[in-house]
DNA sequence: GTTGAGCGTT
């Protein structure tokens, strides 16, 4: 396998850097270590699972995944704050900056959007309902300036990492309403869009079937999930398992008969072409 | 009948 790169970031929702792989396809941890001093390992979102997954690290090498790298961000480990006796001597061996780095790197919290509140639910409640999952020090509900009316959505953020985790892996029974809790979209970086995993379907036709979309999107790459509004909405989300796909299906079009047609966008057809069928 | 509702006064 020739040189290739995967994408590092010191959080998930961060800029990622690339990182030079070996020619095996395995990537050092001392290449790591290099941009991102302290990094003792790497782990990912499982595209399929949606929880963090660890990279296999064996005598320094990392090793890709059971499908390769791809094109996820891979978030660099560092040791935890608190340090076994055990660990104390390789700990002392990390110098000064990176130390301060670690304290940064170490898996800091973010603010958490909370959608879907009954407009009665105050901050009092948020608060009483998200200290069950960890130490809260933020709670918001976001309301009107003139009539202080909740507009149905606040934020929420933990102490610890785990909370926050948690609390994003599930839904919420709030004041008898579900909601959901994810990373704001201000948090997202502007290229995002074209990091995806998930594409837009267009002109669909009422016919069509979340199996129908599932077989025919298949043949770009693995489909995690397919999303039909209802009602009827002549839209459709397909979601990948990994985003370099989504990516390339970008700029699809649908033509929405019977039988699923995509007609290619200049962007697919020019570089990305490999990947795709012929049109005709 | 082409983007899942909703995205933050500091």
């Amino acid at each position: 396998m020739a040189e290739m790169y995967i994408r590092v970031a010191e959080e998930e929702n961060e800029e990622p850097m690339e990182i030079p792989s070996e020619d095996d396809g395995t990537v050092l941890l001392s290449t790591v270590a290099a941009q991102f001093p302290g990094a003792c390992g790497l782990r990912y979102r499982s595209p399929v699972s949606q929880c963090m997954r660890g990279v296999r690290l064996v005598d320094g090498i990392l090793h890709a995944p059971e499908n390769g790298w791809g094109n996820l961000v891979y978030v660099v480990n560092y040791p935890k704050e608190t340090v076994l006796p055990d660990n104390k001597r390789k700990m002392d061996e990390i110098d000064a900056s990176s130390a301060t780095k670690i304290k940064r790197g170490d898996q800091k919290t973010s603010d958490l959007i909370v959608l879907g509140l009954p407009w009665k639910t105050s901050e009092q409640d948020l608060k009483d309902y998200f200290s069950t999952f960890g130490e809260v020090i933020m709670v918001q509900v976001k309301r009107d300036v003139k009539t202080g009316n909740s507009k149905g959505f606040g934020f929420v953020r933990f102490t610890e990492w785990e909370s926050q985790g948690k609390v994003m892996s599930q839904r919420h029974m709030i004041d008898g309403r579900w909601c959901d809790c994810k990373l704001p979209n201000s948090k997202v970086s502007p290229d995002e869009p074209m990091r995806s995993r998930k594409v837009f379907v267009g002109r669909c036709t009422e016919d069509m079937t979340t199996d129908e979309l599932r077989q025919f999107f298949m043949q770009y790459g693995e489909v995690t999930d397919v999303f039909i509004p209802k009602p009827f909405r002549a839209f459709a989300f397909v979601t990948f398992a990994d985003d370099q796909v989504s990516y390339c299906c970008f700029r699809i079009d649908f033509k929405c008969s019977r039988t699923v047609q995509p007609k290619y966008s200049d962007v697919c057809s020019t570089f990305y072409g490999g990947l795709f069928p012929d049109p005709g």
